[in-house]
DNA sequence: ATAGGGTTAG
């Protein structure tokens, strides 16, 4: 037999026939390597296409092990073509890399650059970049020369870890290997970038690419988005000539997660117009804006939305799990609850989101129940965001030592390593039930190094308990961590003022004025039906119905003094008299908006109030009373945490 | 197959 006949043969050869025919051809000695024929043969990856087809639909393990035994069967366990896919697919299935990938791999005798990849890739998915660099190493000692893709696998590896020195060089031999820069290759190398959070050599890479496509616009203006910079990523955005699905989310989400809810509906809405039709990434992306604004015309609009784009919400678990977290913000934790009951899928944000929904809400023995449920019934781990959802529920309903079991336990049984969230959560904790020493204690031992949350949460307890003495030691440190948050001098105004004490008022406001800080003025805002957003603030009494307001106010405090309501005096942080301070009490901003709703709005309505700062004693008991005395339920949703006034108690059990 | 994804505190 000679070379040329068996070429002449191939057509008519399958799988099976061009594995023997190249041992044969190996016996006879006229060629080395199989690969150079068979794995190059038009013919034979057609006969296996129905094999590879197989692979790609596998879903789990004991599928592919089938097929791997079919591959044997049908001699095809030499050939680099097969099993590279074999290996492939196996990554794609979070397969461990040792034993089974590496063993089939290893079992090869002429493997050539695309069966290495594929396990120098598999190693890079998980993450081993030790393995990846040694898998290149035998490459090439073997003396096989690795291809464009082979570089790519390696910079995943490297950025997976963030290893930007070593990703440096292997970008270097990307080049002196290939010689030029595929598009493929150079997306890779700004991931890598990005992943080690090299922004500006991603850059660089970007502009000097000989071409680019809208993969690497769309990495670039990511990245951008992510490290905040979202005019850099609107610049680039906007000079990207074709914009995909993709593109347009990565703006979406960029907004979403640098706090800029309005912009990202408003791009939203551009994406529409231009005629580019949303999926599920771009709408959970919505929904999360929506949860930002906090209202429930957006609310119900992001449903509508993905309805309409005949996505079933309850299916998708990203999806499901946003519009959780959006209700709960939204203050309807009912919905979310209903949301959550119908999903069929759930996963670690679903019970996360849903569990921080309920704390929020102040039901506190359904979150630690559905946490109980999850850790029994389900197989899904708890993490660290969980658990501060756990805390939190303890926290609101003053659970003080279950909370602390749970924090032991979080370490202790699922291993999850207490982060400053968790230890500001147990300082909330202790704080809310006046165990101040104990709370100052936890701060002064814990593990990590405290940060502005943990002492602001010990201040907001002192404001609570009137504790001046700890309060300085926490303000301290807070002034130094947080020296331009405005809230956290006023919290110590809070402090001293409920405690009597003018001097320290007038310390700080000089403080504050030293350096230059400003008060954020309060603002109050409802929504009426018609989506009209109605702001209320505490000087400026020019809203067209101000008069009737104000009316609505006295005769409410009236009806309320029958019940006993006496101003809370200590919550105007002025050396002033009785009269201004009550003055001042009636126009604080989340008032002026609860008596416009009582005018403007049916008494079966809800009410919906939103305030930027957080509710002071004397808001709070106010609307608990006025609750009773109206019968309306109304929410109030300030800057820290939802009140749900119903019946003359609040939904936070007076811990806020 | 290299891009965009939802939950975190005072």
């Amino acid at each position: 037999m000679t070379l040329a006949h068996s070429r002449q043969f191939s057509t008519s050869l399958n799988p099976i026939n061009i594995t023997s025919l190249s041992k044969q051809l190996i016996q006879l000695g006229r060629i080395n390597n199989p690969n150079t024929f068979s794995d190059t043969t038009h013919h034979q990856q057609l006969q296996a296409s129905s094999l590879i087809s197989n692979l790609n639909n596998c879903t789990c393990l004991p599928q592919i092990k089938q097929l791997h035994c079919h591959v044997i069967r049908q001699g095809l366990d030499q050939s680099c073509y097969i099993i590279t896919k074999l290996i492939r697919t196996l990554t794609n299935l979070n397969v461990p890399m040792d034993p089974y990938p590496r063993r089939i791999m290893n079992l090869v005798q002429f493997p050539n650059p695309f069966l290495y990849t594929s396990v120098i890739r598999g190693y890079a998915v998980q993450q081993n970049l030790s393995e990846a660099v040694t898998m290149y190493g035998s490459m090439r000692r073997e003396g096989i020369t690795p291809v464009s893709f082979t570089f790519s696998a390696l910079l995943k590896a490297c950025g997976s870890v963030g290893d930007l020195s070593l990703g440096r060089q292997f970008h270097a031999q990307t080049f002196k290997l290939s010689g030029f820069c595929s598009v493929y290759v150079g997306n890779t190398m700004i991931g890598f970038y990005v992943k080690c959070g090299d922004l500006e050599s991603a850059r660089k890479v970007f502009d000097e690419m000989p071409e680019r496509d809208v993969i690497s616009w769309t990495e670039v203006i990511a990245a951008y988005a992510k490290s905040g910079d979202m005019e850099s990523a609107e610049g680039m955005f906007e000079r990207l000539p074709k914009k995909d699905v993709v593109a347009w989310t990565a703006m979406v989400t960029g907004f979403v997660q640098n706090a800029k809810p309005l912009e990202a509906v408003e791009c939203f809405d551009r994406m529409e117009r231009s005629g580019v039709l949303p999926d599920e990434v771009t709408v959970a992306g919505f929904i999360s804006a929506c949860a930002q604004l906090g209202d429930s015309k957006y609310a119900d609009r992001a449903v509508e939305m993905a309805l309409k784009f005949g996505y079933s919400l309850r299916d998708h678990v990203v999806i499901g799990s946003a519009l959780i977290d959006m209700y709960s913000k939204c203050g309807n934790v009912e919905e979310a609850v209903k949301v959550f009951e119908s999903m069929k899928n759930k996963n670690v944000f679903t019970y996360s989101s849903m569990i921080l929904g309920l704390a929020m809400h102040g039901r506190a023995k359904e979150a630690l129940d559905l946490f109980h449920y999850m850790v029994t019934q389900t197989t899904i781990k708890p993490n660290n965001v969980t658990f501060v959802g756990v805390l939190t529920a303890c926290s609101h309903a003053g659970l003080v030592d279950q909370g602390r079991q749970m924090f032991a336990s979080m370490h202790q049984t699922f291993g999850v390593e207490p982060t400053r969230e968790h230890y500001t959560c147990m300082v909330d904790l202790l704080g809310r039930v006046g165990r101040l020493q104990e709370a100052l204690e936890v701060v002064q031992t814990m593990s990590v190094e405290p940060h502005g949350g943990v002492w602001g949460a010990l201040l907001g307890a002192c404001r609570i308990h009137k504790d001046p003495d700890v309060a300085e030691i926490a303000a301290k440190r807070l002034f130094e961590l947080e020296p331009d948050v405005i809230g956290n001098y006023i919290l110590l105004c809070n402090v001293y003022a409920s405690a009597g004490d003018w001097d320290g008022v007038l310390r700080v406001r000089r403080l504050i004025k030293e350096k230059g800080l400003k008060k954020t003025p309060a603002v109050s805002w409802v929504v009426d039906e018609k989506g009209q957003m109605h702001k209320f603030s505490p000087g400026n009494m020019n809203h067209p119905m101000s008069d009737k307001i104000q009316g609505t106010l006295e005769e409410l405090v009236e009806r309320l003094n029958v019940l006993g309501y006496q101003p809370d005096l200590s919550s105007v942080p002025y050396n002033a008299s009785d009269d201004e301070k009550r003055s001042i009490l009636t126009r604080h901003t989340e008032k002026l908006a609860l008596a416009f709703s009582l005018i403007t709005t049916s008494r079966d309505c809800t009410i919906k109030i939103m305030k930027n700062l957080r509710m002071c004693q004397d808001c709070h008991t106010f609307m608990r009373l006025a609750s009773e005395v109206t019968g309306r339920v109304i929410i109030v949703r300030d800057n820290m945490r939802f009140h749900r006034f119903r019946s003359g108690a609040c939904s936070c059990g007076d811990f806020w």
